[in-house]
DNA sequence: ATAGGGTTAG
């Protein structure tokens, strides 16, 4: 007796610390004095194997047990739900019920298996049963049917299971839920509300609520509300932990308040890899990447496949193909385990800093590849100038049946503008639709009256820019811009007139353009009065700069 | 039972 109690105690630490090796050994001690044919340490087993994932054991032992329980089957529901197969878990639910009535685990189980495989029948039917069973008084049942409800999508069930009289005392984790539900529903003032009715329950928020109501994807509560937010959390001491405190540094990252994004990341005490890779993709979208560089350096936790990505891109970005080099000698350092994610930033990373060779050679060795890796390499070849072997990697994609995107067409058609091919951009533009259903967007469109407009092809130019069903700025822009590189007086005029019905531009080169194709024909009154044009349309135009990266090499 | 981060173009 004393030795089954010990042996369950054991295996149950097992299970909790995921500890295989002991685990395993005491599956085997079990087997060696005979304790296999006890229910109560056959499930002890099993749960052990089904907590550590080892979802093929454990289902043996399922199924070689002489005597099954609720336990039994309440393990095994439980593995499935948390290892990512909730369909499994939801057919033994339904099995199980032949045998024995469901306790309030298999239901919170069944129910978890339901939200994440958005099974909302199944769903229903869990719940017609918890009623017949009397378990909707339970705080966890009901917290995982108001999870059930939301992950579907059907708020408002959602919402009545909350507000059902039978549900006396909803916790604090019960609004979090259903906060969290509503914002993801992007029923964002119904939680707003919800948040409101916690407080004047007596209840206190935590950092869930808080990352509840601020993950909303977009920024859409206003500058003042989130001020507001933020000041509570300050209050209660959640802007300084790095649970809420990274979801508040993204929301101010969405309304480009970097520094204060920064700041946030500053005040975390204890920050964590995501806020770490939090502040660094932010440095870069505030185009601040040697910052995004002094983070990395100043990391104490351990960079992972986001880190990495993140500041590869910072790299790119800067083009410092030194930098880009360190971290690739860091990667190799620690690798070789680093996702598609990362070696795609690499590729990038390579190509932006003008090694076309070894982006091309980490795309070599990559053993998979993602849509982006293909887009990435294909962009690296365009911009070098090797229309041709973009073409080429573009014809390799479809053999191995990577279907492109509106961005590879976007990548081909530069790669064309590039390299002067006129012809081969226009068949690229036009099998968009016809092959492969996707429809040009203004992009493509740019890029096309871009190219042809450059190889002095202007009435074709013209022609596609007619096809638009309104005048668009930056097209028009192209074609400006073309008519200038090939002095053509008349098309320039027209194109220009057609520009200022636009009204006010919001960039100036399309004056300054007009202004140097007159300059080119010598009309001098016409340049002034196209300059006149800019100063009238309060456009500033900021005085052109470049600058370059200074490298010293040491050797 | 309740979260947060990346890599392609523009």
């Amino acid at each position: 007796m004393m030795v089954l109690q010990n042996l369950g105690f054991f295996l149950q630490h097992c299970a909790k610390a995921k500890a295989l090796r002991s685990g395993l050994s005491l599956h085997a001690a079990a087997i060696k004095i005979g304790l296999v044919a006890e229910t109560s340490i056959c499930n002890h087993i099993l749960n052990f194997y089904a907590k550590c994932g080892l979802l093929h054991p454990a289902h043996q032992m399922f199924d070689e047990m002489p005597h099954r329980n609720l336990v039994t089957w309440s393990a095994m529901i439980s593995g499935y739900n948390l290892w990512g197969r909730p369909h499994i878990a939801l057919q033994l639910f339904s099995k199980m019920q032949k045998h024995f009535k469901p306790n309030d685990s298999v239901f919170s189980s069944a129910l978890s298996s339901c939200a994440s495989s958005r099974d909302s029948n199944f769903g229903q039917q869990i719940h017609a049963l918890a009623l017949k069973l009397n378990y909707c008084s339970v705080s966890f049942v009901v917290n995982s049917l108001i999870l059930v409800y939301m992950k579907c999508g059907m708020c408002g069930d959602g919402l009545s299971v909350f507000t059902d009289s039978s549900f006396v005392h909803p916790t604090l984790v019960s609004y979090n839920i259903a906060i969290t539900g509503l914002v993801e529903n992007k029923l964002f003032e119904k939680g707003m509300e919800l948040f409101m009715i916690l407080f004047r329950r007596g209840l206190l928020p935590d950092r869930f609520t808080f990352a509840g109501l601020l993950g909303a994807s977009e920024a859409v509560y206003g500058l003042s509300t989130v001020l507001q937010l933020h000041c509570q959390m300050v209050k209660l001491g959640l802007d300084c932990i790095s649970f809420s405190g990274n979801v508040l540094m993204t929301l101010y990252s969405k309304f480009s308040l970097f520094p204060e994004s920064y700041k946030v990341f500053r005040s975390i005490g204890e920050k964590d890899v995501c806020s770490w890779n939090t502040a660094i993709t932010y440095c870069c979208h505030g185009d601040d990447h040697s910052k995004a560089l002094d983070v990395l350096r100043e990391m104490d936790a351990n960079p992972d496949d986001y880190t990495y990505a993140s500041v590869l891109s910072a790299a790119a970005n800067m083009a410092s193909v030194r930098i880009g080099k360190e971290i690739h000698c860091r990667l190799i350092r620690t690798g070789p385990e680093w996702d598609v994610g990362v070696r795609n930033a690499l590729v990038n990373m390579y190509g932006k800093c003008g090694n076309i060779t070894s982006a091309y050679t980490v795309f070599e060795r990559m053993e998979i590849r993602t849509l982006i890796s293909w887009n990435t390499i294909i962009a690296a070849f365009a911009n070098h100038g090797h229309a041709e072997k973009a073409m080429a990697l573009f014809d390799e994609m479809k053999t191995i049946g990577v279907e492109p995107d509106s961005i590879t067409f976007l990548e081909l058609l530069s790669a064309c503008s590039h390299s002067g091919l006129a012809d081969e951009g226009k068949m690229v533009f036009e099998s968009m639709s016809r092959v492969y259903g996707i429809s040009p967007g203004i992009e493509h469109l740019c890029c096309l009256v871009d190219l042809l407009g450059r190889s002095g092809r202007l009435s074709e130019a013209e022609e596609y820019s007619d096809k638009q069903l309104r005048d668009d700025e930056v097209v028009l822009g192209c074609l400006l811009s073309a008519s200038r590189v090939h002095g053509d007086v008349g098309v320039g005029e027209r194109i220009a007139k057609r520009l200022v019905r636009l009204g006010p531009l919001s960039a100036a080169s399309p004056y300054v353009l007009l202004s140097n194709l007159y300059a080119m024909n010598n009309n001098w009154d016409a340049v002034l009065r196209s300059r006149r044009l800019l100063r009238d349309g309060d456009v500033e135009k900021e005085a052109a700069r470049t600058s370059i990266y200074v490298c010293t090499l040491r050797i």
